[in-house]
DNA sequence: TAGATTGTTAATCGATTAACAATC
DNA sequence: TAGATTGTTAATCGATTAACAATC
C-alpha cells in the first residue's frame, strides 16, 4: 500500500463500493468491472479504478475485479476487518434508533455502551444495553476499548460530550448534533446533521 | 442574483452559516466579519465571502455583515422564507426520531404526514401525526402540497418508496436507507446514510 | 488471436486560497 | 484620515475524466 495522502472524497466512496459488492456477493455474482460498478453507483468508471488503485492492484486486466477479494481488501483498508467498539451518548429518540442498527453493522462495528445525563434514562434498556450515567463514561470506554463515539445529544451539550469522549481516549467522533464541535487535531470528526441536509435540499426546489 | 451555476459545495455551506448566524442573533450580536465566521466554522474567510458574493453584495466594506440581514438573505436563497411541507415514509425508530425534530425545524420546514406499509403501525400517533397507510400517500401529498420526501424504510424498500414519492409529485428526497435510489433527473436526492458515515470514519483510526 | 478491461499518465475541470483595489 | 473589511481577480491546488499501453 502506497503511503500517498488519500483524499476524503475517495475514503467516502469506499463504503459505497463495499455495500454494493456485498449485494453482488449475496446474489452470487463473482466478478465485476469498473464499468458495471459505475453504472450502478452513478460514478465514472475511471474514478472507481483510480480510487482502488491508490491501495493496490486488485483487478485483472481484461476480466475485472473478483467480488469476494475486493470486499476483503476494502474491509482491510477501512479497518473493518475486525469489530470496532463504539459508544453513544444521548439516549433520546435518535440515539435509540441508532442502537437498533447494531444488527446491520455486524462484522464491522458494534455499539457496546450507551450513556445519558438524565437520571430518568439511566438504567433503561435499549437493545440489550443498559443506559449508563455520564460519570461512568471514561472508565467504561477504556475497559471496553471503545474507539469511536457517537453524539446524539442536543446542540447545547454536544461540545461537552465531545470533550468527555476525547478525555476518555476515543479516536473519532460522529456528531449528530446541529453544532460544530472543536476537538484536538488528531481526533477525526464527521458531522451527520439531518437539519442542514434538509435545508440544502430546499435550495434545489423550483 | 446572478444566474451562475452554484456548486453543491457552496449550497451545503449555506445552512451552516445560517445556523451560526442564528446563534449570533440570539446573543444579540449585530455584525460579523468573514474573519469571525471563518474562525468559528473552521473555514477560510475568503471562501465565505466568495460563497455569499455569488448571491449578492450583502456586506459593507470596512464593517462586515449585518447578522439579521444576512439571515434574511440566506433564508431567501435556500427558499426557507416560508414553511416547506415534508412527508416521511417509514415509522420505525429512525422515522419517529426525525418527527421529533419538527420543533427544531420551525419556520423552515414541517413534517406534515407520516406513512408506513405495516398495518400495525398505521393509526399510531407520532408527535401529533397519525401514521397513514401507503395507499393514501399520493392523495395526501398532493392535498398538503408536500415538496420534500424523507425515506426511513429498510434498504430493500427504498426504491419502491422513491418511485411512489416521484409519482406523487415530490420534488426532492432525503434518503436515509443504505441504498442508492434511481430517480428522474429533475428530482434531487440527498443521502443521509449513517452506516457509510461510520465506516468512512473507521479509515482514520490508527 | 481478438475482445475486454485494468492501471496509470496526461488533460481537463472545478474549487479553494491569496492578494488587493475599493470603500466604509 | 487611518484601520478594517468587503468583493473580486488571479494563482494555486486538487479532483475528475479521458485516453491508451499493458495484458488477461
Amino acid at each position: 500500500m502506497k503511503t500517498l495522502k488519500i483524499s476524503e472524497a475517495v475514503v467516502r466512496r469506499l463504503p459505497i463500493y463495499l455495500r454494493f459488492l456485498n449485494e453482488l456477493s449475496k446474489k452470487s455474482v463473482h466478478t465485476v468491472s469498473s464499468q458495471d460498478l459505475g453504472q450502478k453507483l452513478d460514478l465514472n468508471p475511471a474514478q472507481i479504478r483510480k480510487d482502488l488503485a491508490y491501495f493496490g492492484e486488485f483487478g485483472k486486466k481484461g476480466i475485472g475485479y473478483d467480488v469476494a477479494y475486493l470486499i476483503e481488501k476494502i474491509r482491510q483498508i477501512l479497518k473493518l476487518d475486525k469489530v470496532i467498539p463504539v459508544a453513544l451518548v444521548g439516549a433520546g429518540n435518535l440515539g435509540r434508533a441508532l442502537c437498533n442498527y447494531n444488527a446491520y453493522l455486524k462484522d464491522n462495528m458494534k455499539i457496546v455502551a450507551v450513556f445519558d445525563a438524565s437520571e430518568t434514562k439511566v438504567g433503561e434498556s435499549i437493545n440489550n444495553l443498559k443506559v449508563k450515567p455520564m460519570n461512568e463514561l471514561k472508565e467504561t470506554i477504556q475497559s471496553l476499548h471503545v474507539r469511536i463515539g457517537i453524539i446524539t445529544v442536543p446542540a447545547a451539550e454536544a461540545q461537552n460530550v465531545a470533550n468527555q469522549f476525547v478525555e476518555a481516549g476515543v479516536e473519532a467522533i460522529l456528531n449528530f448534533a446541529p453544532m460544530i464541535i472543536k476537538v484536538p487535531n488528531e481526533i477525526r470528526v464527521h458531522h451527520a446533521d439531518f437539519t442542514t441536509e434538509l435545508q440544502s435540499l430546499a435550495y434545489y426546489l423550483d
